[in-house]
DNA sequence: ACAAAAGTGTTAGAGCTACACCCATGC
DNA sequence: GCATGGGTGTAGCTCTAACACTTTTGT
């Protein structure tokens, strides 16, 4: 690196960088969201976002990570960058880029001790409260985020335990999209994907039938989250 | 805003926040890159993005909008924000964020004073040099965007004058895309949108026999931006 | 035996791909 | 008059959407 450049980089403000997690959870009915409780402002309750500040010596990644980690107890969570927001006046104290990730969490996996710690509750996504700031923003277009990717991805396992049923699997699909969808074509669709693997076991319980269970094929899996073309045509 | 929470930004250690422009044009016959030259760098001749400082006082968009201004004399253009990039080490002199951006221009638009000004050049996609920092990477994710939007958006238009022929069309595609594609199902795929109004006029000089020109139906265009679905049954 | 959810097949229509010839013009 | 790129139509195939009945089992 040349001394050139080196003077440039004197000159300059440095501004407070804080990240921000939507974290999206299906409990096999509705899509929430988790929210943390801020206390009152303004008359009316507040809740927001988890967030917290970026720290100098970690990535950007293992920030958002380390947050969500904080909050929920899971490790190991499907967690993507959805966007930065930087409004000079989206934080009123003082001017803070926030960079936003959104995750995707099985509600009964979370570890519910943390939630009474950190005074957390999950709202379903049609039901959601005010918002500190500019999370609504954030929450909107981490919706979007989501339906954009799970119309080409076959990302909504993510919010589902490890073996799951197909009727659970368009129940979610249904949450994410506001809409309902056909039985016969939904399975036909999701199966010619050839991700899922049917198990011998079947679900008990909650009907008096039963389903089956699947598992993702991991392998097949990771491979196709990278392979989408649409508007091209073959060479 | 509550005492309470005031007190946790005094802490905080602020960063420095920059941003990166992928800048892409389109010659009519390539898809190219704009880069800025840097010198020699371990033997090597470096080239980077067109970058700057995130003022305290402007939105991300807006510093954006003024650093492409600033090299390319091009205001109201395509520009959309592509990802936040804050590994610890990603530049050696300091710990910065960057927020990378992407914008579509049509490189005879471009001003070439400015290009002599900031020793900028087009590099064709395919033969791009060494660059700064992760500025490769930066162009890769650029580029995946650039496919994902255009196979789903008609955003291929951005890159083009405001008149414009189908074949000249096609072959920004084929650019993009990296492929070929038959004329005939892509001009009625293209026209089956709706999107392009056919002039009177004719483009000459480039073929015998000229090309129709067509233009976008602007109000059309931005409706569309915001409505796809594919994974999505009917209700 | 009946209620409640799971599971399965078929058909019509839309959209996609592949493919070959004539057109308009400048030279 | 011929070379160059522009423009158009059709047939087969694949994918999607719409639709209803049978199966299993807990009560």
């Amino acid at each position: 690196m040349q001394l050139q450049f080196k003077n440039q980089y004197q000159d300059q403000k440095r501004i407070l960088v804080a990240l921000d997690s939507i974290i999206f959870g299906f409990d096999g009915e509705t899509l929430k969201l988790l929210l943390v409780h801020r206390g009152i402002e303004e008359g009316q309750e507040s809740w927001s976002l988890m967030g917290g500040w970026l720290n100098p010596s970690e990535n950007l990644d293992a920030a958002a990570r380390r947050i969500l980690f904080e909050l929920t107890g899971l490790n190991d969570i499907y967690l993507e960058q959805l966007y930065a927001f930087g409004d000079v006046n989206r934080d009123p104290i003082e001017r803070t880029v926030s960079v936003a990730y959104f995750a995707l969490i099985n509600v009964p996996d979370y570890d519910k001790r943390i939630s009474h710690t950190y005074d957390a509750h999950w709202f379903p996504i049609s039901e959601l409260p005010p918002m500190l700031f500019d999370h609504d923003r954030m929450v909107a277009l981490a919706k979007e985020r989501l339906r954009y990717k799970a119309a080409l991805h076959p990302i909504g396992f993510e919010l589902l335990p490890p073996k799951f049923t197909i009727p659970q699997l368009r129940k979610l699909y249904e949450a994410i999209f506001e809409t309902t969808m056909d039985m016969r074509n939904f399975s036909r669709k999701i199966l010619s994907t050839g991700l899922l693997i049917k198990l011998k076991e079947k679900q008990r319980g909650y009907s008096k039938k039963g389903a089956f269970l699947f598992q993702i094929d991991e392998e097949k899996y990771r491979k196709e989250m990278s392979s989408f073309l649409n508007f091209v045509g073959k060479p």
